[in-house]
DNA sequence: TCACATTTAATTGTTCGCAATTGAATGTGC
DNA sequence: GCACATTCAATTGCGAACAATTAAATGTGA
């Protein structure tokens, strides 16, 4: 065995960035999970209500392009959206290999019930806004980088 | 509507902290995959290894509560690397509640080939050690907060 | 000792996440 | 116009992730 003392071993748990955001991404989960089941909504699926708050009658590639998501993950997913009466799937007039998700009046009703949560989540953060904005914007430099790599 | 000119929308997708954290996550895994192909792991797999790298023979518990897993994510998970032979799952003696994992030679033996893989996530992240270091400690700070609101 | 709570892992059921494949619609080159 | 590739969503199969429950082993108090 090399000498421990001064040094970094990049093969220890507790070194490792990647577990660190791993386990940050399920302590957000944790603490989204009984803010979300108020508005019957899971953590991805709330993620997709996010984007089509931004922007309604939006093609499922779209969404999994924003989310970086596939239709895989995203079509079971928007069934149940349509299940619980929140968005309409309808295929494309110009474009029949396209499906268009758009909100129904419940699926923008519930723009206003979760306006409290991100509140909630800076405060169980405790943290003061711009320091998040700051480690907001290196974690998003770093997961382009990522993705810059996957894409060869 | 309040005027939106100089106003930070928490509820935007790409102002929230969490999503950052989540696509993070999932940009770090697609990264791993090709290279925990080669060891035929999963990611939440080579985690389970890596603490037991570190210390053998551990409760199933000691490794939910290193990687924040319960057993409902662990039992049928090592039960795969065990199918796999790479490690041994044993009722203690002196509990029998508990369940012991423990590596086999192969298990440890594939320590040694996964040793390149943090440096190929560190070439992947296309950043300095110390900027690593730096932004994984904050990450766990936030984690460890979040974890703490949970537990009330 | 005996009733009772606690600890621990396993089980069940639902939802993600993704690779791989399928099939229909569209675009392209000749 | 017609073969061909491309695009897009849906499907299938497998592996997490977690809530809720079950069951066995252990600890505790009267």
């Amino acid at each position: 065995m090399a000498r421990k003392s001064s040094t970094f071993d990049p093969q220890k748990l507790d070194n490792q960035i990647c577990f660190a955001v791993y386990s940050a991404a399920h302590a957000f989960n944790r603490v989204y999970k009984p803010l979300l089941d108020r508005l019957g909504l899971t953590y991805p699926q709330y993620l997709v209500m996010l984007v089509l708050w931004e922007r309604d009658d939006v093609p499922v590639k779209d969404i999994g392009e924003k989310l970086f998501l596939d239709s895989g993950t995203l079509t079971p997913l928007l069934k149940r959206l349509e299940a619980a009466h929140l968005v309409r799937r309808t295929r494309s007039r110009e474009d029949e290999r396209q499906v268009l998700i758009s909100l129904t009046p419940q699926g923008h009703a519930l723009k206003e019930k979760a306006r409290a949560v991100p509140q909630s989540i800076l405060a169980a953060s405790d943290c003061s806004v711009s320091e998040l904005v700051t480690m907001k914007d290196e974690i998003v430099a770093l997961r382009d980088r990522l993705n810059a790599v996957i894409g060869e």
